[in-house]
DNA sequence: ATGAAAGCGCTAACAT
DNA sequence: ATGTTAGCGCTTTCAT
């Protein structure tokens, strides 16, 4: 123990609010909840009172027995820009609402799980989750007792609401644009998978990263192409390493479709240090992350519309909180924005 | 009122789990707060309660009489790479404590009092905040009965730490810099200051961005040259436009000292977009973000480790927490990266 | 339209 | 070492 600080006055309560303005405890908590009941006279005695004694309602206690009044979202990375993104897209649609947004990062060597616990045990009155790899029984159990609309999964429940890009059509335009071009050695580069490889997956669901892979592996057996396939962490660091090493290779490549902008922006790095340029090794990603559109990177992506991912979850998040239970599947169109960082090969 | 969807078994509380281990509610709270005075027993009997009912503790309700082991994070907002890394460093020094970490971003046009406001009604332990014009007595009054550590302050408080960079020595190394590669007109491009003034603004306390438009209007008057400072919104949109117009004027700059990095990579938009690379118009920023390092963007920055800023805040929370009262200021050296974004001016 | 009273799940004294 | 008890501040029946 330190030296006593004296505490200050104690906050004022409901209670303090009540006996200022002459009524009762349940009557200011009418007021502030806006419900239905309270005359106007009340309503300015009470609202007087609260201003007075600068009353903020604690929202532990609120939380124990009605709403918390606040939404949770779980991100798996603070830095993502695509991840910004719908946050920006989120923050938008809860500006007129009375709906306060809290984000709780993953930590440490954290899995997805333990974060959207961590909202739950703090009954937000709603879940935002970007969580590809969690277990969607584990989902279920959560969507029991919370509304929850999951960002970047494929699959389909029906206890909570599915929100995606068009991962498929966006591989898709993808590999037809390096085709397109006139690429044919293609290395495709990627986060590493589950492992092991849980056991609900192959279902109809898949992670957006997972589908990519699985298209690139398609269209480059279509064309009759080996196709290479590099796992890498999600900073972007390894990826710039995987690249070096490419470059090196005998057989170097002359694109590479990289699995997200992050990991692009990565491989760019390592292919502009190389000293080459887009008609050696092009390069592709996918979000459409701000920094893609700058004239120094002008990188090839596909859009997928982070803000409306982000509006489009608070939307759902409110409809259920008004009352919906089917559960509800939302997908964006994905749309590639074709730059610099991806041109006709040199040499074919 | 939708169909009432039957809503799961009842999630257990501390009582369920007293009743299951068959022993009293104040033993399950002190094995789950490894508080003193439980036998091994014991301990084995409750935990093996709670992991047969899947029990976790409500925060709400733990909020109420004790500690919510919750850190809030208020930040300007989610994109800024600058706030990114703090938050990282913060994570990191979190990583082995039983605290977690929720952030509250500022909503659309919302200030920072509101979103530390927010933080506080939920009771978190304690308050991290970056927001520089948010008037010290107001923040005075948060401390008596949170916690705070105040990030990108220049003023002192008895009651909350504060934590800095040394603007006023990396706005030095900027100046110096660009006027050691022979640079006479600098243009100073910042974000808008508070309108109206504060009154406590211009004591001894100054935000970062106005120390480091002090320092360029000091080192331009005393070289005998005319300061030019231009004011823009944050996001950098604004940077690039402001940076056309100066562009297109007769009386060209050779230099942008952009007041962070977030500015200054607009700037380098719009100085690439008129084919004109750092021999016709230098470009420096403040803070020395990820992008900064990319071949592709190399970005003349300050670095004043943002890591360190975060890890360093949860270091003087925890402080707090354990009982330390006296506040105390942390001031994080700023080092130039020097880049490929500035060189020698073409033409002197 | 208003108030009285019960109780949400937990922790912190205070017993024993 | 363990159990009993009294609230924390709020919302919600249920009276009036």
């Amino acid at each position: 123990m330190g030296p006593t600080a004296e505490p200050g006055p104690r906050p004022s309560t409901i209670q303090d609010v009540a006996r200022e303005a002459g009524v009762s405890r349940a009557a200011v908590s009418k007021v502030i909840r806006n419900a239905y009941g309270v005359s106007e006279h009340m309503r300015a005695q009470v609202t007087a009172a609260i201003e007075r004694l600068e009353y903020r309602p604690r929202v532990a206690a609120r939380a124990m027995r009605g709403a918390s009044f606040t939404l949770g979202f779980e991100i798996p990375q603070v830095g993502n820009d695509f991840l910004t993104m719908i946050v920006d897209g989120a923050t938008e649609a809860l500006a007129d609402t009375p709906y306060q947004m809290i984000i709780a990062p993953l930590g440490r060597d954290q899995k997805g799980d333990v974060a959207i616990n961590s909202l739950a045990d703090r009954q937000v009155d709603g879940i935002v989750a970007i969580a590809p790899r969690v277990d969607p029984a584990w989902l279920e159990r959560v969507a029991e007792r919370t509304p929850l609309v999951m960002i970047g999964r494929h699959d389909r429940s029906d206890r909570y609401d599915t929100i995606t890009g068009d991962d498929r059509a966006g591989a898709e335009q993808v590999m037809s644009h390096l085709f397109d071009l006139g690429h044919r050695r293609i290395v495709h580069l990627t986060i590493h998978p589950s492992r092991p490889e849980p056991p609900w997956a192959g279902q109809a669901g898949a992670e957006p990263h997972v589908v990519r892979t699985a298209v690139y592996r398609e269209r480059m057996t279509a064309a009759g192409l080996e196709p290479q396939v590099i796992h890498t962490m999600f900073d972007g660091s390894e990826a710039h390493a995987a690249t070096r090493a490419l470059l090196d290779s005998p057989d170097r490549p002359t694109a590479i479709f990289a699995g997200n902008d992050t990991l692009a922006v990565g491989v760019l790095s390592a292919v502009a240090e190389a000293g080459l340029d887009a008609r050696d090794v092009s390069v592709v990603g996918y979000d459409d992350v701000p920094i893609a559109r700058h004239p120094l990177v002008s990188l090839t992506s596909v859009d997928q519309s982070g803000i409306t991912l982000g509006r489009e979850a608070v939307r759902l998040l409110l409809e259920r909180l008004a009352g919906r239970t089917e559960s509800v599947r939302y997908e964006s169109p994905a749309v590639l924005r074709a730059r610099r960082s991806s041109a006709e090969p040199r040499q074919a």
